[in-house]
RNA sequence: GUGAGCGUAGCUCAGCCGGUUAGAGCACCGGUCUGUGGAACCGGGGGUCGUGGGUUCAAGUCCCAUCGCUCACCCCA
């Protein structure tokens, strides 16, 4: 193979015909559009934000426990000031920032908002993980009430369905409050640093910096020591308020009927995250069976430096979930055929062909051949592309000044004059 | 950052124990076929066998390195 330049690895183009169903373009915009049609109909907003920011706005709500920046997992670029940017690893910050900085505060509150788009991130790519990947986002913004996140929750359900998944789980838990989530690391620590030695060497290096990921570890012998040593689960170091909260969410989601199940040792890695965090898992869409996530983050926007602006949003992966379609079978519309293919026979009735596509379009989704060497050509190439009618244009047809028109599922043919044409596509039908 | 598997035509792959000029199917283009149903038949283009080195009389095949892809670990907003 010749030396050539190539998507860069972790990337994709996403085309009309792929072979696997993530880079599959009509896959992807029924995921988006199913998504929007959702999200609207409960009242969201379409925007976007660029996809790229100040890396601070990314950094500032990441917090002590992640090094994701050090940890080159950040796309970061220098704009010529030397003012370093960074390729959106996710959208929620943008948008809290977005919220901040175009006063949307004076919006009826709540501001419900959603967007679509890429995402980038610095890992090494598998299986449903990639460099730059496409998330539908959902963010409700300017209210701190359980019902926006049994709403928000609800929504993200009612999407999985709509696309007509089946075999998914929504795991439901809670972060806490920063001060419960100190008091809970503290416990960890001190529970756990006695039997330090027993630990795997990446557990026993989170202990100081981040000892909840130690609970979702996935060495055997990690696992045995907690087991014998009957660790509490963050659900049960919540506070007063958080408690009430957390309840409230389940209160209202069965009273929507929405099925989920308690994680009480779900994680967040990212500080912003308070209370309510809920992931959806699938089967068979990678390593991580996550489809998305969402959560609260109430402390967000004042770690950008804004007011308090309470917000619990979610986030899609559109490549996750087309893993997901595929892996249950779930037939994606075809998009429209033409429904005319016209076909010159000669160079001369090209422009003809042309002339009278232009007439009917755009109420006729209508294309147009090249000049074949025989009507046969012509014939396939119509069957190929599925259309409804064939529109033959050579001498013939100049002489008479018509058009002949084969309607492929009878094989019924006749000649007709454009006018006629015209009102057979035009027309009701 | 760590580990494993895989690299032969646009795609899917075959190629024996190392042996002559590297193959098939699909796809594409043309012909049979300037006036009608996806066919069939015939023909054609397309490969430095990922790259570099080594062993050998001889390497797609064996060895080493390197690059790429994939999967998993780490991490996961």
């Amino acid at each position: 193979m010749r030396p050539m330049l190539k998507a860069v690895s972790g990337s994709s183009d996403i085309l009309p015909q792929a072979k696997e169903y993530p880079f599959r373009e009509p896959v992807f915009r029924y995921i988006v559009k199913t998504a929007e049609e959702v999200l609207r109909g409960a009242g969201a907003q379409m925007i976007h934000t660029p996809i790229f920011e100040y890396l601070e706005v990314f950094q500032k709500g990441a917090g002590s426990t992640s090094d994701i920046v050090v940890k080159k997992e950040m796309f970061v670029l220098e704009d010529r000031g030397k003012r370093l940017l960074a390729l959106r690893p996710e959208p929620t910050a943008a948008i809290v920032r977005a919220y901040n900085e175009h006063g949307m505060k004076v919006w009826p509150q709540p501001v419900r908002l959603f967007t679509w788009g890429p995402i980038f991130r610095g890992e090494r790519p598998q299986k449903g993980r990639y460099r730059q990947f496409h998330q539908v986002d959902y963010e409700a913004l300017g209210l701190a009430d359980p019902v926006l996140d049994a709403e928000a929750i609800a929504l993200m359900v009612r999407i999985y369905k709509a696309l007509g998944l089946q075999n998914f789980e929504l795991r439901l838990g809670s972060v806490g409050d920063p001060e419960d989530r100190a008091r809970y690391n503290q416990y960890l620590r001190g529970l756990l640093l006695p039997h330090a030695n027993r630990l795997s060497p990446e557990s026993r290096a989170r202990l100081e910096a981040n000892p909840m990921r130690i609970l979702d570890s996935k060495d055997e012998q990690d696992q045995a020591v907690l087991a014998e040593l009957g660790v509490k689960p963050m659900l049960e170091f919540l506070g007063e308020e958080a408690q009430a909260f957390h309840e409230q969410v389940c209160r209202y989601l069965e009273r929507l009927g929405v099925a989920y199940t308690i994680d009480p040792n779900l994680v967040r890695g990212l500080d912003y995250y308070v209370r309510t965090a809920w992931e959806v898992h699938h089967a068979h869409v990678g390593a991580k069976s996550a489809l998305g996530g969402g959560g609260r983050y109430d402390g967000l926007s004042e770690m950008l430096g804004g007011p308090r602006v309470p917000g619990v949003g979610f986030g899609i992966g559109v490549e996750r979930v087309a893993l997901a379609l595929e892996q249950e079978g779930v037939a994606i519309p075809p998009d429209p055929s033409p429904i005319l293919y016209l076909a010159p026979l000669d160079e001369a009735a090209k422009i003809e062909a042309l002339v009278l596509a232009e007439q009917l379009r755009p109420k006729a989704f209508v294309e147009i051949g090249y000049v074949p060497k025989n009507p046969r050509k012509a014939l396939e190439e119509a069957l190929r592309r599925g259309v409804e009618y064939v529109g033959f244009l050579g001498e013939n047809e100049r002489a008479k000044g018509v058009v002949t028109l084969k309607h492929l599922p009878t094989g019924e043919q006749r000649e007709l004059e454009p006018l006629q044409l015209h009102s057979l596509f035009e027309g009701p039908r």
